[in-house]
DNA sequence: AAAATAGACAACCGCGAGGCG
DNA sequence: TCGCCTCGCGGTTGTCTATTT
């Protein structure tokens, strides 16, 4: 048997959007906002399933998104979270505001998977081609992404308070350190930020007090100094400044 | 000019997580 | 606690366009 369809397949349109779908869905939107996917496509007059109206909207038509061609900055953001994440693209998406997931994974898998070999890396593990995979990964966790999941919640929650260090994830972040001593997770992630001045000051004072402690560069960072991937003022050969994983903004 | 191939990206599918009664 | 429902995610496929042969 298996699961129930999420639709009534013999009575949905497939295939792409036409410009009047569009504009239904987009009025049905404007109308009473987002949510509801299932019930939408019935309530809009739409011959959709749900979760196509979801995607369509999501994807394309949400007025926030920015459309055309990403910059390199944007570029070197996404492999950098890609090193971090790994295929997590929602969380990936979530740090480039007005880019969506999907259109971050297409570019992903037709962009820069093509960049990274031709600059000798591995995609998947950005570690350089033909070396060796130690026995540290990159790859994200259930357990690690709950906790950034968390976080972000947190920090949504609560944008006003400024601390560096998140106390709630100590634990596991220690408990990570004993499993692979050589990997260094101690990352925060936090919306992107357009909060005040003074509280970026306030961070970013935080953050110079931490890189003078550890003195590290990105992959000092990931605890992977004793590698060869170590290159202080350099990551994936592109010279780079301190990374702050607050706001994962680069400060050159 | 037509066919073949590659590239880009829109859209679909199946599954898991979380909320709720 | 359990089962159902909805939503969201990531992988994959489909389709259109551009380029090459």
């Amino acid at each position: 048997m298996g699961r129930s369809p999420c639709c009534e397949k013999a009575h949905t349109n497939k295939g792409a959007w036409t410009k009047e779908e569009d504009d239904r869905l987009i009025a049905h939107i404007r109308a009473h906002g987002e949510g509801n996917w299932r019930s939408l496509p019935k309530a809009a007059g739409l011959l959709r399933c749900g979760k196509s109206c979801r995607l369509r909207w999501i994807n394309y038509l949400r007025p926030d998104l920015k459309r055309g061609n990403f910059t390199e900055e944007e570029d070197e953001l996404i492999i950098k979270l890609h090193s971090l994440l790994g295929n997590k693209w929602s969380m990936i998406a979530g740090r480039l505001p007005g880019r969506t997931d999907n259109e971050i994974k297409n570019y992903w898998n037709t962009h820069i998977r093509r960049k990274l070999l031709n600059r000798g890396i591995d995609p998947s593990t950005h570690r350089a081609l033909h070396e060796p995979i130690s026995d540290v990964t990159l790859s994200v966790t259930k357990e690690e992404e709950k906790d950034v999941a968390h976080r972000l919640r947190r920090e949504e929650e609560k944008s006003s308070s400024e601390e560096l260090s998140l106390p709630s994830s100590q634990t596991h972040l220690q408990q990570q350190e004993q499993r692979c001593p050589d990997l260094n997770l101690d990352l925060s992630i936090s919306l992107p930020y357009d909060e005040e001045v003074q509280q970026r000051d306030t961070r970013e004072n935080s953050l110079e007090a931490v890189k003078g402690e550890i003195g590290a560069c990105f992959n000092c960072r990931l605890g992977l100094q004793k590698s060869k991937g170590c290159m202080c003022n350099s990551f994936l050969g592109l010279s780079m400044g301190f990374l702050d994983y607050r706001s994962l903004e680069m400060k050159l």
